[in-house]
DNA sequence: TCACTATATTCGTTTGTACATATATATGGA
DNA sequence: TCCATATATATGTACAAACGAATATAGTGA
């Protein structure tokens, strides 16, 4: 399989988004997570979280699968090993600050999410 | 020393910008560059590289030293270590792809240059 | 003091992008 | 078919930030 072709300042202008770089963030912690999933874990709007993640489905860095009425995100399956690099140090850099580290506890606080298991 | 208080998100919109994104890949692998060498190696104006200059100090990116009428910039010295590994990777990301692999080549063909010794 | 070099800053303009609100599309079930 | 839910997109606006050009500041040596 051909390696991406995914351009490092087209990467960071993305992760650059704090928005952005929140959903990137659950998902690579969660692995997939549906939209209502993101929108319930962040506090944001519907369109807000949706518009975000057309732009990052077009930079290639995530994809998506549909099932039911779902929608389920993940890190796209290709991204190179620099990509998933910058996201982990990123990830470092954000535990315990605001407001990554309560995303994942909200989410946690989730009533009868779509597919998933509970988060430790 | 206490550790610096940096922001992923402010750091990563600091990177965002090629032009600041190139010039500290120029000051990660060099060490030390003054202004006149940052605006030679990547032919643009010494106000557009004097400007993002100030936006990486003022967000304790990068500190400059006076020597003479030369001011040399480098990586702030107490750059977390998370911030160095997102660097390293992207330097990773942009080996061999414009206009990062250039800026370093002409660089070294730079004459005269103030303090540094030849790069390889 | 003046001239020269290196670097920094100001200013007015433009461009990109995030936003809220409203609306459209898609799927599943009654 | 109609309705409800999940997700996507369109539209108009606002704001942040990058830009070129001109100018200011700082240090050095004559």
């Amino acid at each position: 399989m051909l390696a991406m072709n995914l351009d490092i300042s087209n990467y960071l202008k993305q992760l650059a988004d704090q928005t952005r770089l929140r959903c990137l963030m659950l998902l690579r912690k969660e692995g997939e997570l549906c939209v209502c999933e993101l929108t319930y874990a962040m506090k944001l709007s519907q369109p807000k979280i949706s518009r975000h993640l057309a732009n990052l489905r077009e930079a290639n860095i995530v994809q998506g699968r549909r099932e039911g009425l779902w929608i389920y995100y993940s890190l796209h399956r290709e991204l190179p090993g620099w990509a998933l690099e910058i996201l982990d140090s990123a990830l470092v850099a954000a535990e315990n600050s605001k407001p990554f580290a309560s995303d994942q506890a909200s989410l946690c606080s989730m009533p009868s999410r779509p597919g998933a298991a509970c988060c430790a």
